[in-house]
DNA sequence: TCAATGACGTATC
DNA sequence: CGATACGCCATTG
């Protein structure tokens, strides 16, 4: 069986470059309705360079890491770096939203 | 056990 | 738009 971790990794690495999605449609996508709290968990603790992490902000749109920390300076830079609109620390989602199609889920996905 | 915690979400004011 | 309140849930101590 696959765990809820690997679900959650497989649904962020589907986000192309310069597209955002929030905790709780990552957690919704990877059928883990109601767990946001987990993914932003998982996503703090992976090192895997192919996961793009700095994808995912809250559902307003703003980066949820907290601003003492040095990673949410590097999100808002990489988030910058991939031509994202972002003003102070929120995200232009109307711009920015990921909206997987069907087909991108099936594809990558098994379920 | 149980209370506290957190890279959340939604509703209200 | 910013602040607060409360719901939700796995993890921690």
């Amino acid at each position: 069986m696959e765990s809820n971790e690997q679900r959650i990794l497989s649904v962020v690495r589907l986000i192309p470059m310069s597209m955002v999605a929030s905790y709780g449609q990552v957690a919704d996508l990877a059928g883990l309705p109601k767990r946001a709290r987990l993914v932003s968990k998982v996503l703090k603790g992976t090192n895997d360079k192919e996961i793009p992490w700095h994808r995912i902000v809250s559902s307003q749109g703003k980066i949820s890491i907290p601003k003492s920390l040095p990673s949410h300076a590097l999100q808002r830079q990489l988030l910058l770096d991939e031509g994202v609109d972002i003003k102070g620390n929120s995200v232009n989602m109307a711009k920015h939203r990921w909206q997987p199609s069907i087909d991108t889920l099936l594809f990558q996905l098994s379920y």
